[in-house]
RNA sequence: GCCGGUGUGGCGAAAUGGCAGACGCACAGGACUUAAAAUCCUGGGACCGUAAAACGUCGUGUGAGUUCGAGUCUCACCACCGGCACCA
């Protein structure tokens, strides 16, 4: 930056932080806390003392995607979403609400994990200088944070919590009939009544064994104790599952679907494969229908709910049970549909090569071709598997399925087109109707049966037979149409004397309805909504991250199953480690911790970590209570920050109703969290809420996404293409209010942006321009040289010696000076209610530019203005305020407190107005009238007007349209 | 392919259906200065004109429509950004 610096902020930065710094000035108080009698809060309310919520004043929550300190520090990038929120709280505060602004630090993570495996150092120093640089950076912001709160993920006072909340996932259940999570011992408890009900574990025995249904007759008490166990191990919202996962070699651990993108880890870009692995499951599908639903219950905008439902992927349909033919075993497969109209078109199936059916079924023709494409495609990575997918490719087995709906024999094949992880990993094929079935019947000759009337075609016939033979499709149609070839025209009758379901002419909403109604009716098939949503991953190879409170035991009968820890074990620290690499046998870095991992009673300790998803799934409650011992959060704090009763404004005049709704007020962060992070934090929540932990079913009632600010060159900021922007380096060369006003200036908050130096000095010309209002040129001069010659220590005092502009008086405002700080304050305040903030600063700029020429300058006025100006750029307001105060002998209580001005709409008011005129619609003069003045003045006064003349001249007037206020326009022949 | 978002000067952007381009950047001219920086003042959508103006015409991605009047509403299309993607 070159040229003079416009005003000393290198100096009133630092002072004013250290004051706020002194006076705990953005300490939140929580009810019943003691809030000493001088500190601004208690003076601005006239509190002291402990206070209940009830004499506390309306909450406002306003809240951060806390950060993961990484070592590179923070870029310019970083602080816009934080100054945002700063600026709301700033105003909040201002307006009389008690706002709860905190910071903490999302702590675990791969990055300090990888750097302790090459170099031995425990990754908890590693976190923790990261934690301080960044601090360090975002406290030279000037954020009003309350950092009495400040957490990390890391802190075993705070991961501690995050077992317990895990413990309350394992001893839950998510019962159906109640919609909601109870604990788990009312279904163990239920099963101890009722020892020889015929359980679910049971069913699935019988199945296996003796193919009938059977009450077995005598129970070992080990036996008891053992149905038990598995019956609630089967249904906890945790629980251990073996099953196929994304395994990463070179991370040296297992991902959740949402860490893999294209095939590829999340972090690191390292290629994943499908590994059947005992893993810890968490049952967020079991949520997938609340998850979803309660979407239209929040204000977040429409693309990040768009994105959580199709994360959750929901559809109707069918389920319908196809049986294997030519075989003795009752046998059948269930296939989802969202079609099931076109079940008469359904001529072949189509397993995924991972259904465990595969092998039963197949052919000893056919043995050797199925293995080789079981092969071939679990050799297939998912990224090949995406990049082939134009191909179809797949083997026959050998085996015929029944089409249920008119005994058709048809064939069954596997093609990995199919997906195992989706439905039953099964389908019908109906290629007449589906693009991929259509492609597969193409290629490998399949018949292809159309059922289904295009609309378009049907209008264009004069008489349809529901029964033709169709020409043959050149494509698949694939919408909704009118059903055709059902019985009496049925395809492929084989068995004339069953009963059939007959949905010709029917459209596609209705013939779905009926044939499955009919299926449900013949135990065919049901009714299904299926979801894309899968369980959660929760276990990771890891060493940094939260240990699991859970042993395993070897019961009499040789089984080893786990057992939470009691909650009196939390938490469960992670031992030291030499090496924090996975053992060479691939067991996690915990398991080289012999004597942590074995307890003196012969259990074991789990190895596995949590991800790291699961410590940001609640920080945003235990700010609330940070420093709580006893439980994760208070019940009454809890019920104040969150619950709906303490949103209510006292001052139910002011603005629009945003904050009478619960939960976080306000939530601001980055979109790369669309699925992730607010996908399992709201599942979370939802579970606390149904056991009762919290007071609302959702977490964040308003979220807004930054946008992302790109280089200056237009791209995003990275170190590979070298734009990257610290913040240290404006903040050095203009300040951090300069910083903080152009990172709301550069546009609207939720779009993508360009950084650009040359507007950072814009803003920075428009703090100069504020500072040269309020003081003294000539007293500014001697502070200039005194400061060349003074110790760096008393440099700070120096700034006494700046003396306010002699113009600043204590006089009546005039009514346009009044009009110009009133439409000020109207736009400021209206912006800020709608996160419009690069208007809320023009507006500030109008205001300055007109009151830079006033000849003298009301004090009433410029107190008003630095209210405004406080919550975006609060040093140099509080500089001035502090000034301005001092010279007026006015209370020189913070600024930070100061209550928000109201405008005035009287003051707003004009007598007179310019109005255009219009000819046909085209402006053709601006004519000065009375605000007031009747329609028929108006009318004559546009007739009159000498510029408009001209185009009506011996032209008849049609029609006159005046719009009051607004506009005339004259329409002429 | 599907879903969501965005298209306005040289640039970032602003405009409850009613004067398009507020505010800022960059640029140009002027004042101050020995000079520069800083500051202050003035001017900037394009075209046609003109010494300079007035006037005039065109102009918010493209094409249609609704309306006295459209950047704003409707329909169709194009481009870019983000998400999902063999989801049956």
């Amino acid at each position: 930056m070159s040229g003079r610096r416009q005003y000393p902020f290198h100096l009133i930065e630092p002072k004013w932080q250290k004051v706020w710094d002194e006076q705990n000035a953005f300490r939140a108080f929580n009810p019943g806390e003691e809030i000493p009698a001088n500190h601004p809060f208690a003076v601005r309310h006239k509190l002291s003392g402990k206070v209940a919520a009830t004499q506390l004043p309306p909450k406002f929550y306003i809240l951060d995607m806390f950060p993961y300190p990484s070592g590179a520090g923070l870029h310019v990038g970083h602080p816009e979403g934080y100054t945002a929120t700063d600026i709301l709280a700033r105003y909040k505060r201002a307006q009389g609400f008690n706002v709860l602004h905190p910071m903490g630090w999302d702590a675990f993570g791969l990055p300090a994990e990888q750097y302790a495996v090459k170099t031995g150092q425990h990754p908890r120093k590693t976190t923790e200088e990261n934690i301080a640089t960044f601090k360090r950076q975002i406290q030279s912001l000037g954020f009003s944070y309350d950092w009495s709160r400040e957490l990390a993920t890391t802190d075993p006072d705070y991961f501690k919590w995050t077992q317990w909340i895990f413990l309350k996932l394992y001893n839950s259940y998510f019962d159906p009939s109640l919609n909601k999570a109870m604990p788990i011992s009312l279904l163990e408890d239920a099963l101890s009544e009722e020892p020889k009900r015929q359980t679910e574990w049971e069913k699935s025995e019988f199945l296996v064994s003796t193919r009938k249904w059977a009450v077995i007759p005598e129970r070992s008490a080990e036996r008891i104790a053992r149905i038990r166990r598995n019956f609630a191990n089967d249904n906890r919202l945790a629980y251990v599952s073996e099953q196929p996962v994304w395994w990463c070699e070179q991370l040296g651990t297992v991902l959740a679907n949402e860490e893999v993108v294209d095939g590829k880890s999340e972090v690191g870009g390292f290629p994943v494969v499908r590994k059947p692995m005992r893993q810890w499951m968490l049952r967020i599908t079991a949520y997938a229908e609340k998850l979803l639903q309660d979407l239209d219950t929040i204000d977040w905008t429409d693309s990040l709910k768009e994105m959580q439902r199709n994360w959750i992927g929901r559809s109707e349909g069918a389920e319908v049970n196809f049986a294997v033919a030519d075989t003795k075993l009752p046998i059948s497969i269930r296939v989802f549909t969202t079609r099931p109209d076109t079940l008469f078109g359904a001529t072949y199936m189509v397993l995924s090569p991972e259904h465990n059916i595969v092998e039963m079924i197949t052919s000893s023709q056919q043995k050797k071709a199925v293995e080789d494409y079981k092969t071939f495609a679990s050799g297939k990575s998912d990224l090949e598997r995406a990049e082939l997918a134009k191909e179809k490719t797949g083997v026959f087995t050998g085996a015929f399925a029944i089409n249920p709906v008119n005994g058709e024999k048809i064939p069954i094949w596997i093609a990995d087109y199919v997906l195992a992880s989706y439905g039953t990993g099964a389908i019908m094929a109906v290629p007449a109707h589906d693009e991929r079935d259509w492609e597969f019947a193409k290629k490998f000759n399949l018949p292809i049966v159309e059922v289904v009337w295009d609309p378009e075609v049907l209008a264009k016939l004069k008489t349809a037979t529901y029964g033709a033979i169709p020409i043959p499709l050149e494509s698949p149609f694939c919408g909704e149409g009118v059903a055709r070839r059902s019985p009496p025209h049925g395809w492929g009758l084989k068995d004339p004397s069953g009963e059939r379901c007959d949905i010709n002419r029917l459209p596609t909403a209705e013939a779905k309805k009926k044939i499955t109604a009919w299926l449900e009716e013949k135990s065919l098939g049901k009714k299904t909504i299926n979801y894309k949503l899968r369980d959660w991953l929760f276990s990771r190879q890891r060493y940094w991250g939260e240990p699991f409170p859970i042993v395993w035991k070897i019961g009499p009968d040789g089984e080893s199953y786990h057992e939470a820890l009691p909650e009196s074990a939390l938490p469960v620290l992670p031992p030291t480690l030499e090496d924090y690499k996975p053992t060479a046998t691939g067991e996690p870095p915990l398991a080289r911790a012999k004597d942590w991992v074995n307890l003196p009673d012969g259990s074991v300790r789990e190895t596995n970590t949590m991800p790291q998803w699961a410590g940001s799934c609640w920080y945003y409650l235990r700010y609330l209570d940070a420093k709580n011992n006893s439980a994760f959060v208070g019940k009454d704090v809890e019920n104040y920050w969150m619950g709906v009763a303490s949103s209510l404004r006292l001052d139910k005049s002011a603005h629009s109703a945003d904050a009478t709704k619960p939960g976080v007020d306000l939530y601001v962060g980055g979109t790369e969290h669309a699925v992730l992070h607010l996908l399992y934090a709201r599942f979370w929540h939802k579970v606390l809420f149904d056991l009762g932990y919290v007071s609302t079913p959702e977490p964040f009632f308003k979220l807004v996404n930054q946008g992302m600010v790109l280089g200056e060159d237009n791209q995003k900021m990275s170190k590979s293409r070298g734009n990257v922007i610290p913040v240290d380096v404006p903040v050095a060369e203009v300040g951090t209010d300069a910083l903080r006003l152009y990172e709301m200036f550069m546009g609207p908050l939720e779009m993508v942006k360009p950084w650009s130096t040359k507007g950072v000095e814009g803003v920075y010309r428009f703090l100069g321009r504020v500072w040269r209002l309020f003081v003294d040129e000539k007293s500014e001069t001697e502070f200039e040289q005194a400061e060349t010659t003074a110790e760096t220590q008393r440099r700070g005092e120096l700034l006494n010696l700046i003396k306010l502009n002699p113009a600043i008086q204590n006089v009546v405002a005039t009514p346009a000076q009044l009009k110009t700080l009133h439409a000020c304050i109207k736009k400021v305040t209206e912006d800020l209610d709608g996160l419009r903030f690069n208007t809320a600063i023009s507006a500030m700029m109008v205001f300055v530019n007109d009151a830079i020429t006033w000849e003298t300058k009301p004090v009433s006025v410029l107190r008003e203005f630095l209210i405004l100006l406080q919550p975006f750029a609060p040093h140099i307001a509080e500089e001035l305020w502090q000034k301005l105060s001092a010279n007026s002998q006015l209370p020189t209580a913070n600024l930070a407190y100061a209550p928000w001005p109201k405008f005035d709409a009287a003051l707003l008011v004009e007598n007179e107005i310019e109005i255009p005129v219009q000819v046909n619609g085209k402006l053709r003069d601006v004519i000065k009238v009375s605000v007031n003045a009747p329609q028929a003045d108006l009318e004559a006064a546009a007739k009159n007007s000498e510029k408009v003349k001209p185009f009506i001249e011996g032209k008849t007037i049609k029609k006159i349209i005046v719009v009051p206020k607004k506009m005339v326009n004259l329409i002429v022949a």
